[in-house]
DNA sequence: CGTCTCCCAGTGGTCGGACCAGAGCGTACT
DNA sequence: AGTACGCTCTGGTCCGACCACTGGGAGACG
């Protein structure tokens, strides 16, 4: 009852221990792990549960496995894909404000796309639709929680009304990475911090046809929650 | 030496087979997946190897395994990753022309966002590395294999530019996909189709720090890809 | 008759021990 | 010195057993 993943399975364990230290950088890049005997013996499991926490690794672009050669550790800033982002923050123990505003730029390139291509395609429906969560929005001042909800329902709604499956496939990433990393986010939507007048005039934007204004309404937004964090820092 | 996959290993080749049938429609979104042991006798091999092309489905989105119960395939559409694009556009046997719109979309946006910020960061060693990648194109006119690999670094290297790692790690998925998928996009580099004129007006955008301009070319570099392409099909 | 509970068959998870296949390096031969 | 062989250590696959959990059906209860 102490530890904190007690039912987590040995393998998902083993591998964010490993994780761990490679991001931390205990291991360099080309680096040979241990073999998977020696491993196995360490955290005194099976093989296969390493084999199985080895194969994470190399589908999240940390190792490299080669049958016959040693397992290397990859430069997985060259290699892995976004959903290593939440750990990438937390290797220091605390957010690395500097990928902070890398998350954030990012951040208004998507909210910008999105609106730009809501604006030119959106029907009446769709409209209603963000109508309705900037409403709910209003309504929910002061629930830190609920508005953060609302404000990914909102990127998911332009995105859905954006047609794109690209992105829609990317949002999916995305998500998890919001997910993983709410608590670190949800300072932005506490009473006081958190006004959804961007997302108002998106909305109008929208309504008016006026690409340009959408995508900038978005873009502010996500300045916003920057200034916001980095104020806080 | 004449097969594609002969030494692929058991794992490997079975989790192709199963992600093929899956993105195929063979096996529907919340079906549950034949048991370990039953695929296990069906395709002759051991239950670890099953095992471990499960584990590869399940993260590449595909599937949700729980233990005690069934394993199902989820909405891939609503859970996969970006590396799951290539597979999808084989999907039919054919490239699907409506998700080729979707990619290039998606990639006048990168393009376009990098030249943006290359054009505010870029110090003078940079532009000259652009300058090069440029000479090289013209040189390398009519080989297609060649200025595919020169494109692609000149995409890199205005990330490299921006200085965004996350931009750096959403690099790193497009990099697999656009491997995977060169053949059909090879085409576009055939002679008297590729024009560098794009990427060397964007160089000079960038010297001359004209953020729209540069971002306007790469836009424009992208535009003129689809549109070859739709022209082919 | 309906509902609720409990139990067990079947699922994935872990184990261990064996053997196969490829890579790398030292050694012995040329 | 140079080269080719082969030993040894790596990961890959196999087998068969047992553990942990879920889900649904059989039975008890209202």
């Amino acid at each position: 009852m102490s530890e904190p993943t007690p039912r987590r399975g040995v393998a998902e364990r083993i591998a964010q221990t490993l994780r761990s230290s490679i991001v931390k950088g205990r291991f360099r890049p080309g680096d040979a792990l241990p073999s998977e005997r020696e491993l196995a013996e360490k955290y005194d499991v099976n093989r296969s549960s390493i084999r199985e926490a080895l194969k994470r690794l190399e589908a999240w672009g940390l190792v490299q496995i080669r049958q016959g050669g040693a397992t290397r550790v990859t430069d997985f800033l060259l290699s892995a894909g976004l959903e290593l982002l939440p750990h990438l923050m937390e290797a220091t123990g605390k957010v690395d404000p500097t990928i902070l505003s890398d998350v954030h730029e990012i951040r208004a390139m998507l909210l910008g796309w999105c609106a730009e291509q809501a604006a030119q395609k959106a029907d009446a429906a769709s409209m209603n639709r963000l109508d309705e969560l900037v409403r709910k929005m209003i309504d929910a001042k002061g629930k830190p929680q609920l508005l953060q909800e609302l404000d990914y329902d909102f990127f998911q709604e332009l995105i859905t009304i954006s047609g794109n499956r690209v992105m829609g496939l990317f949002s999916n990433v995305v998500k998890d990475v919001y997910l993983k990393g709410r608590e670190q986010f949800l300072s932005l939507y506490a009473k006081g911090v958190f006004d959804p007048v961007h997302h108002k005039k998106t909305v109008e934007a929208i309504r008016a046809r006026d690409s340009r204004g959408a995508a900038e309404a978005m873009r502010a937004h996500a300045r916003t929650a920057l200034e916001t964090l980095e104020a806080r820092a």
